[in-house]
DNA sequence: AATTGCATTATGTCTATACATATTGGATCG
DNA sequence: CGATCCAATATGTATAGACATAATGCAATT
């Protein structure tokens, strides 16, 4: 079988939904009806409609009924990977350049969201991504020690800080922010583009609970873009 | 009950995650095991390690059995809202002002992606969106008004097209990307920006089955970003 | 008229059971 | 030794039945 039978119902309550049967805000039939519709159990029926109502295409409600969403929340789920995979997915050959590794006492603006004390130092990375020996982005983080002991021996001549970090480190918890941002001077020279060129940028937090344990920006060089299918 | 049990059960395995029980890409117990541990059926548990494997916290396969994700696919759910919600959440008060709309043909680089014919005429918008009387987002779009025929009678003085369109249109697929681009004198002057200051930009396209809807370029005003929690 | 309470209803969750399916590894046979 | 087959295994899906829970609206009560 190509397919569960639960995915043909979703699919075929989809493509009504689709064909105008019932209109935006209309209520469709209940679990019990559709599942004597289609022959099937009522849970079979209860997992069509849940899946539907995960991918924001209905809104469901206990007693009300299962409605057709009127103000799609159109959700796009974004994979953000790792930089040398998204390099090679363009075919290109990857390496990087770790330009900055030292102990700082972090800004303020950086301080404030790590949650950690004001005293404290952080271990402040700078690195440039390279597809095809061209400069593809340009990374500044800060780093908890205390939270990744083991990170002084990584060995970061060989894997990026990025990558070492998503395959050793579990964490709970974070936030991201896309922006556009203007080339400073440092910024443009290691990208090699003019100064105000309109960069692509990530800023990512992350904690394991309420322990901090990285803050990166992601400067990407000008012509990126990030993708997604609806 | 504040949560139920197969909730319990996710939150439980996920903290044993993140504690170490289980390092990365390790196997956890399998799902007969786990449900003697919890004292509940096996479809709770599989339930649970379904929707961890659904966050791409697992990963999960026949046979196999369920192993915890090494690299870790960040993947960040987008919610791109309408804009007079972006802007009333901010606690701004929103108003839009369409400046053109008109039939033209449209140029390739729109037409190639419009998937229709090489004749055809689209309708073409120009729209600027303010929050408290400042310059929010600059819009631009072309419809396919084959595809929309209603469109004509829309009251786009009082509704955006924007938000007329995701109330009035189911979509069946699309995509979208997120980009930085420099403001040039046209973009800049709506926008009262600076010429080269760095813009936002959501460039979207969508389609019923195989029939184009509508293409837009949303270009918003310096210091905007889109954030989403991991 | 306002409040309280109860039956109703549709989804939410859970259980026990069964069969399907993919995959591994060992046993068998040429 | 190598190819093939088969049993074991863990997840994937489906079913029937049960109880939980939220929300609605009507009915009875104050």
């Amino acid at each position: 079988m190509a397919m569960a039978s639960y995915q043909h119902i979703r699919e075929s309550i989809l493509a009504r939904i689709q064909a105008g049967e019932w209109s935006l805000g209309e209520l469709i039939p209940g679990e019990v009806e559709l599942s004597k519709e289609y022959g099937c159990a009522r849970a079979t029926v209860n997992r069509a409609l849940r899946a539907l109502a995960d991918e924001g295409l209905v809104i469901r409600k206990r007693k009300e009924g299962t409605r057709v969403c009127r103000t799609r929340v159109r959700q796009a789920k974004l994979y953000i990977p790792i930089i040398r995979e998204q390099v090679e997915a363009k075919g290109q050959k990857y390496h990087h350049n770790l330009i900055t590794k030292e102990s700082r006492k972090p800004p303020p603006s950086i301080r404030s969201r790590l949650r950690i004390s004001p005293k404290a130092e952080a271990l402040y990375l700078e690195t440039l991504h390279f597809a095809d020996d061209q400069p593809f982005a340009y990374e500044t983080r800060w780093l908890n020690v205390d939270a990744v002991p083991n990170i002084l021996q990584a060995p970061f001549d060989r894997i990026s800080v990025n990558e070492w970090l998503v395959q050793s480190v579990p964490f709970s918890n974070g936030n991201v922010a896309f922006s556009a941002v203007n080339a400073d001077r440092e910024i443009s020279t290691a990208l090699n583009t003019r100064v105000d060129q309109a960069l692509f940028l990530i800023d990512r937090t992350t904690w394991l609970d309420d322990l901090f344990i990285t803050t990166m920006k992601l400067f990407y060089k000008d012509g990126f873009q990030l993708y997604s299918e609806l």
